[in-house]
This record gives C-alpha cells, structure tokens and sequence, in this order.
DNA sequence: TCCTAAATCAATAATGATTACTATTTTTAT
DNA sequence: ATAAAAATAGTAATCATTATTGATTTAGGA
C-alpha cells in the first residue's frame, strides 16, 4: 500500500502544474507522450485518480462527462464554455459561505457542495465579434 | 422539425412525474417497459433529451458520471449520497442570490450555474446506525 | 551492492452510459 | 384517405473510463 515514485506520475503532475486551462486525461496523455513515448493511457488515468485521492491535483466534473483535472488546489471556482467547451478560472469569493448562508432543509448529513459556471469564454466572445464582422461583409 | 406527440414519450413523462427519485435512463427504461414491452432504450435516451430541451423535465448531472432526471422543474437543489449514490432534494433558499452576492471577476460572459450538495441520505444514516449496533454485539 | 517484496507499468480487453444508423411504423395536416 | 414528416425498434458504434495480467521498477534491508 505505501506509494513508491514513479517517473510516469512525477511527469503527470510536472504537466499539470505548467497549464492553467484544466486538461482532460486524454489531452495529459496526448503532451506526456511527447516526453515519455510509451506511457500507457492507463498509467494517465490511474496516476490522476491517485493523485486526486492525495489531494496533490482536484478532479472537475462539470457537466460535460468529461473529467478535468487541475493542479492548483487552492479554493476556486470555475466556468465552463458552453461554446468550446473549455474550462478557465473564475475568481468568485463570498460563494464558499454558501452553506452558512443558506436555509437548508435535509433530513440527511450534508457535506459539501459543487459549484461551477457556465457560460461564454473570452476567446469565444471575440471570435463571436469577429463573425458579426463579417457577415456585414 | 415539428414535435408529433407519441405514446411513449407521454408514458417516459408519466412515469417521471411519479417519481421524487430522480431516475437515470435506466431506470425510466426498466419502468416504462412494464406498461409497455417494447419500447426501445434509445427511445428512452432520446425523449428524455428531447423534454429537456422542451424545459418539461430537468436533466441533473451530478458528478456520478450518470444523468438523472426531475419532473420539476421548479427551482430547487439535490444532494447526491456518497454512500448509496441515490438522489434526493434539499430545499435551499437563498443560493438562488449566489450570482447576485458573489464578487465574480471573470473576462468572458456568465450566463448560470450549478450547485449542488453531496453527503449521506437519511436512509443510510439510519443503516449505519443499525450497524453501529450491530458491531457491540 | 545485491535481493526481495511490493508497487507500478504497458498493453489490451472489458465495461457502461450514451449516441448514431436504418428500415419500418405512427402521426397529422390536407 | 393519403402522403410527408416525425418517431420508433433494434442494433451497432462511440467514447471515457476501469479492470486484468504478466513484466518491470522501486525501496529498504541483508
């Protein structure tokens, strides 16, 4: 049960802190190939379950089915493009006092919450901006 | 493009509006199969998406990888059980002023969110107390 | 340094939810 | 009643993820 190095992981989580738009386990696959060519897809799922368990990156489930992963632990929320699809930061404080703010009525024990956004990315935005253009063209 | 009614659309609605669990596609195939044998899990699938898009049902998407469907629609929240998996309602006030009240600073544009809560159902507390007790003996 | 057991790996198969395809049937407006 | 459009049943395909398995790597002690 105790966890040994392991170059592959060591890589995962190199990876995953150089990126800031929460990539999918197939796109960590896709850039630790380029490094490490015959790292299994396997390996890239097992190693991100891992590290989520230890808390070292946070697994995003956004609505998308897709998993994200992201190396940055800190509180934070995040938006999800309705467009591309993409995931970016959102800072949004105040929202972490959900729970104390809130009336709830549960006859249960609640423990946490998620929240996400969605909505419209920047780029999205422009490139929308752009296509008006030129359709006046 | 027209929407024709159909008899196994009502019946997948039926179904849902008797059902405070919030079922997966499964679930509405398994039931609306003994009211009607035939019909096809991708018959399922496919007007359970259709009544979301209609807004006459609400696809709930939750963080178990598995879509979950409500007949209301009304605006409320869910508490996935970490336990069972099961999904019931949490009534909430308040969450609703979440955007309102949040100090949101993000560059692209935010058109909603979702919260939802995760902790264990009544049910299985209950279920873990019995087993407390079973333990002392 | 060498040895051994446990952990990890690569490769591949399996799973499970969901979507796509197609020929047939049902709905609905005329 | 008829014909076009929509929906269906049945089945195959897709896609993300997990499981399996025999080989390889790691880590701690002799």
């Amino acid at each position: 049960m105790a966890i040994k190095y392991s170059r592959q992981r060591q890589l995962i989580k190199d990876f995953l802190m150089t990126r800031k738009d929460h990539p999918t386990a197939d796109v960590v696959y896709m850039n630790v190939r380029q490094k490490y060519p015959n790292i299994s897809l396997g390996t890239v799922y097992r190693n991100l379950s891992l590290l989520s368990e230890l808390g070292e990156i946070r697994r995003l489930r956004l609505g998308d089915g897709i998993d994200h992963y992201d190396a940055d632990t800190s509180d934070h929320y995040h938006v999800i493009c309705t467009q591309c699809g993409g995931v970016s930061d959102v800072k949004a404080d105040g929202i972490g006092d959900i729970l104390g703010n809130a009336n709830i009525e549960y006859d249960g024990e609640i423990q946490g919450h998620v929240t996400y956004f969605y909505g419209i990315c920047e780029k999205c935005l422009k490139s929308a901006a752009r296509n008006d253009l030129l359709i006046g063209c």
